[in-house]
DNA sequence: TCATAAGCGAGACGGTACGTCTGGTCTTGCC
DNA sequence: GGCAAGACCAGACGTACCGTCTCGCTTATGA
């Protein structure tokens, strides 16, 4: 997505680029996505508006890197040897399907009522609902990454005959998944742990009788 | 939202009303939300400036407004008696509750894929996820009353003992509604009748054997 | 100059322009016309930078129009009565065409050693060197109308015998204003009452022996 | 001017120099001063901005080097042998003043008609009459010394009873060189080798009856 | 003879100002 | 008093250059 045309990106400033995610990501926290500007992100860095221009096309484009970046750092930090990028965690595999869903869902809630976390994962999915380039970005990087996890999860369950064999796990995973990411996104209701068990209970189960 | 203290609302004029109604809808579908501006609105309603800020606070407010009244207009040709706002048909109840839902849900997946909506109900969703505000007065007008109808379906099929009397229909319908608003939405995958079918399916039965 | 297309000019705010004016001639004198920004003088006038685009096309314009509008409001407070813009002065008649000359002459040194007047003065004569445009209209509007008044009192004196009849005045005129200009916008050598005096007994006799 | 400290000058590339003399010299012809940059110059030249700002303070700086050079290498190639920078060629003197001096004259009117001379001699006259420092050295290394040779042939001229003793050589010339710099610089009037010859005339004997 | 230091092309950097665009407010007639 | 029109103050936009600062590369001694 960056404009990258005329870098060989050697002498690329990393001090920058670093002052500038922070910047960017301070910003969207401290007043919103639209407040935020490319002036005041390349004021608060302390970096000529040029620079941020050079390396990014727009400020959707510099706070999605920052954002990327951010996970990235977090994924270092978590394992220092296993800093594979953007795979960082994988849903545990106890045998207990509902118990493994239930608990990678209820660590979801947790990061999405994070407030750091919050406001640019938000003003990133706002975008990219009306940018489609951007938006495609977002879900090729971030969250398909994240959503094979589940796929992975599910397939074992498949081998164990814990989950139908009919079933199309990158369906079904949306069962539970979406519903919460939709409370979140549109706050239609409050989204808690108790929510996510339902989830996982309703879609392992159905709503029918058995 | 409206910021109508100054206005005595007798002498407003409708004429205005409507064209900044259909300017709005319309450059938001010919350059997006992004690149609407006020300014815009009111130059092609041919229209001052200070009308649109005297009835409405913000572009956002609107284009909300023109959308609703878009909603109704549609709702009043569709049923000239039946013209309730926002709670314009019911969802079929033939007994069949599989088939009902699926019915409803294919309706859905037509109007999500029609540009004509699409593109204004985009802007607005984007809006909503950053600007709470706006967010929960989408939710309330026109997100909440579609997904009540669910709710009323969903009772009626668990007096007939067709869903679990402990299920909650609220959450229920989340299983099969959210998966499409978010493939919608973030554009993960491509929506269809057959995946719409088969949502319904799997959280009817759940993805678990039986 | 300006580029007044849009405006009717009724609605146009007189503090605003005059606020423009005294800023510009004040930024000009402090800090000089290459380091007068446009954006200086819109804050300095506390005035939004499309208020001075609307109605100049540039700095050299605003700065021109400023210069004009302070010559024609040192005219107005000479003269109440006599406030023709652009010819406030006549050149004195007494006869004595040598001791008029020198009179005016030395009027003309006094001036243009006069530091509010000059950095202002010689901002535009350069501008005006380069600016075919803004040169011809400095040259109608501010210099030529300063040298007719030579040409009158010239002519008077070829009426009285006191210049050859085939003398043409516009030229003769130049024999002692331009070295002072010259001395002036170049620095090639100081000028001084004694000096205008000088220019004057040589321009009426020759340098010739007679 | 230049700022030489760091240099050594032994190294210096004379082809980068003369390629931004001539890059400099092109871009003034062509868009103006103005919108002469000195990346502009750097990249016409095929230099690095660093040897520009190495060798030079100022765009100014940059074109009146490159302005002496050029005058220089026209002084070389009229004169093999006399190549003394800025004196090149004396006022002719064959005894009859009024006709060295319209001869003279008529050869600047010329010089100053010849675009290629115009645009950069303009430009520096321009930078010259706002910038102190650069004026002074304008006059000082180009027009001073033209002047000077005026000067020799009027002291010339005394010696031989063709201008009055007590006549200070250095004003006299200004009568007739002066108007002509006026009119050139300022466009107050067209220049002509008629207008020359009347200039001379005039000041030789006066605009007074003799 | 070869390291070594200067000049060089290139271009990224922190900045400033440009001229444009829009936001939201205010003012002026017209109806 | 609502309205169309549009001037006003404000301030962000994305661009163009400024003058400084590395970066490797070439080149020309001088140890």
């Amino acid at each position: 997505m960056a404009r990258k045309p005329t870098s060989d990106s050697t002498r690329r400033s990393e001090k920058s680029r670093r002052a500038i995610y922070a910047a960017a990501l301070a910003l969207v926290g401290e007043v919103g996505y639209a407040r935020t500007t490319i002036e005041g992100v390349a004021a608060r860095a302390g970096v000529g508006k040029q620079t941020i221009y050079r390396w990014w096309s727009s400020k959707a484009d510099v706070l999605m890197e920052a954002f990327l970046d951010l996970g990235a750092q977090a994924a270092e930090q978590a394992a220092g040897q296993d800093a594979r990028p953007g795979a960082e965690y994988a849903v545990p595999d106890t045998g207990d399907l509902a118990a493994d869903l239930k608990s990678v869902l209820r660590a979801t809630v947790d990061e999405l009522l994070d407030p750091q976390f919050e406001v640019p994962a938000r003003a990133l999915a706002a975008e990219g609902v009306v940018n489609e380039q951007l938006g495609r970005e977002f879900v090729t990087k971030l969250l398909e990454p994240q959503l094979q996890l589940y796929v992975q999860r599910l397939r074992s369950a498949q081998d164990a005959g814990h989950v139908r064999a009919d079933v199309d796990p990158r369906i079904a995973l949306e069962l539970f998944v979406s519903p919460l990411a939709q409370r979140w996104l549109q706050r239609t209701a409050p989204i808690t742990h108790a929510y996510a068990d339902t989830l996982v209970d309703y879609a392992l189960h159905g709503i029918a009788p058995r």
